[in-house]
DNA sequence: AAGTTATCTGCAATCGTTTTTAGAAATAAA
DNA sequence: TTTATTTCTAAAAACGATTGCAGATAACTT
């Protein structure tokens, strides 16, 4: 009951092996119809790895993430999916941030998959020499390796991001704002704690080095921060959260030690959440649609793997919106938006 | 630059392919350093393919989910990835609840991995003859096929776990009591709602059946739900939601209604979220180690690749728990568990 | 040193396709 | 009917590894 081979096929029908490959790349035919009614009987079914061989091509992509856990980073993957439809399929590493597995998991995939979509979890991850040698197309999502600015990108507007969030919060009358960043190490984490200065910079707020804490992108770690903030001598009245996870540990280091937000501490996060609506209160956020930077990411890399080298770097970049609630101190739920215009800039750059 | 094969390697060398082979095996060789050094120099790695197809195996598992994005779903994910280690890589397909996406998916993986794990949408989905066959190893994670429920699963405790939420509930007073449940053609909304049933039945508390709703396990059903339950003559006092997408649908249209939980109305969810707690009330939630379920499940299905259909079909089970926070009138969060016994029974059904 | 045993090696076949090449059959042109 | 042209076909050579077999080295025995 081993499965049948293209041999097994040609041979009940009385043609070759390579008839039978012709009828199956679509090519006409003598006996077409013959050999369809021996497939079906036959039950035969290409075998892909002998094809992939002789082919040199996998038909997969790969993507790689921190981790799929994150709703971030799982509406990366699904956009890219979604993107991939029936050409590719996707083979998924999560890396838990650590550089050391990310590049051990692409030296097992060169020659595994015909292309890569990376999330970096830090801008000095390894270089691969494959990559480098533009032997295996990669796309950088969300965050980029810093020795390969020059590869195609998918990023998030981050300085603008931050730059909104930041904003939002002086709106109020805040003065003495806190940034829980992430790693500054990080594309995106550089990118919004950038984007924060230049908010106190441009409204001319003297910047307090100790409302500017470096953490790391976890739960526990945003935590940690919020309650470093909370043990100053001199408490900042607000704070912009860097991520998503962070932010979920920031709100429970404020629950448990009881400030009130946002009359006590105003808080704005990056990145929604489906349930961001229904915390106490409500969260106001920075958004930007990660599902698209996924598709992106996808489209690109599909285009790359077909073309080549040929065409110059894309790097493409997703706005990020602000979207209103009630955790810095609205009343009124609102959505400040770029209207429909999701993909900000594209820049070519040679 | 061209990537190196096994004969440049054993040229240059001046030994034979079998013999560079033998070396990479693990075998003693008698030039084995010199190889070690034409290697290196030649950076040959070992085209996978041309492996793959002398030994029929791919060393890829494929997973299989409705929707990566539900947290659920990439807890398992993430859970069978860690319990893979580096032996086997992971294809993910998420399906979108779509029987003809799943039945088309599997086609296309039988013979591009090595095993499938299966988190199927409907109980009813199509069979597919390589499984029934036992010449494709699968094991059902979450939902199993109604046809195929002889083959290895990881369960969750789904009776118990609704039994306990829908007891808890009573033990609050609540005699009037809804669910709404996921499809009933799904395992965990069949066994869920049998679980309900049979909690009202021990306390003799008579169903009303305006207070049933089946809906389908996504944000929109919950929310649609809740509503019609809202606009009955008579609404129900409590509700035991069956799983967390629609929770957070349902507390969308409390909210939108301005209904006051608990006091106007209790609720609790199945399966628990980093934000259940910051939630306004705290949500009361049946919780389950989605991580554990998804390592079992590759365990297995690791040990049925190797070992093949010599053993009988392992049917685990994994157990759920109680976690109370405020969302039922709790005053007091805590945890109802069953210490550490996570994996609660493992029944082999022959 | 010769015989016996244990290691290591190269050759060739194999895995299941696709693709090139050259020849056979069919079709069109003269 | 013969020649020129177009289509199809089969045989064979890849693709890049692994492995059984038989012969060659090396390592022990006595």
């Amino acid at each position: 009951m081993s499965n049948a081979t293209i041999s097994d096929v040609a041979k009940k029908v009385g043609v070759s092996e390579s008839t039978v490959s012709r009828y199956l790349s679509g090519f006409k035919v003598r006996n077409s119809e013959l050999i369809k009614r021996a497939i079906k009987e036959l039950n035969y079914r290409p075998n892909i790895m002998a094809r992939n061989l002789k082919s040199g091509k996998t038909g997969m992509v790969a993507v790689i993430v921190p981790d799929i856990t994150n709703p971030f980073f799982a509406a990366i993957v699904r956009g890219a999916e979604v993107a991939a439809g029936d050409d590719y399929m996707l083979q998924l590493i999560s890396t838990g941030d650590d550089p050391e597995k990310e590049e051990a998991a692409i030296r097992r995939l060169v020659g595994r998959v015909d292309g890569l979509i990376y999330v970096p979890s830090k801008e000095n991850s390894p270089a691969i020499s494959e990559i480098e040698a533009k032997t295996f197309p990669v796309v950088f999502v969300d965050r980029v390796i810093s020795k390969m600015k020059n590869f195609d990108s998918v990023l998030a507007d981050n300085h603008h991001g931050a730059l909104l969030a930041t904003k939002h919060l002086i709106e109020h009358g805040h003065t003495n704002i806190a940034h829980i960043a992430g790693p500054v190490t990080s594309t995106p984490g550089k990118g919004r704690a950038e984007g924060y200065s230049a908010a106190l910079k441009d409204s001319k707020i003297d910047k307090n080095p100790d409302f500017f804490v470096e953490s790391d992108f976890t739960v526990l770690g945003g935590y940690q921060a919020m309650m470093s903030l909370l043990n100053l001598k001199k408490r900042p009245s607000a704070v912009f959260v860097g991520n998503n996870l962070m932010t979920i540990g920031a709100l429970k280091a404020l629950k448990e030690a009881k400030v009130k937000v946002p009359e006590q501490m105003a808080i704005i996060g990056f990145d929604d959440h489906e349930l961001s609506d229904l915390v106490n209160p409500p969260l106001t956020v920075i958004s930007r649609d990660a599902h698209l930077q996924g598709a992106l990411a996808m489209a690109t890399l599909l285009e790359r793997i077909k073309e080549g080298y040929q065409f110059p770097p894309k790097q493409l970049k997703v706005d990020a919106n602000l979207v209103v609630r009630m955790s810095c101190g609205s009343t009124c739920p609102y959505r400040k938006t770029n209207a429909d215009k999701h993909v900000l800039s594209s820049s070519i750059s040679s």
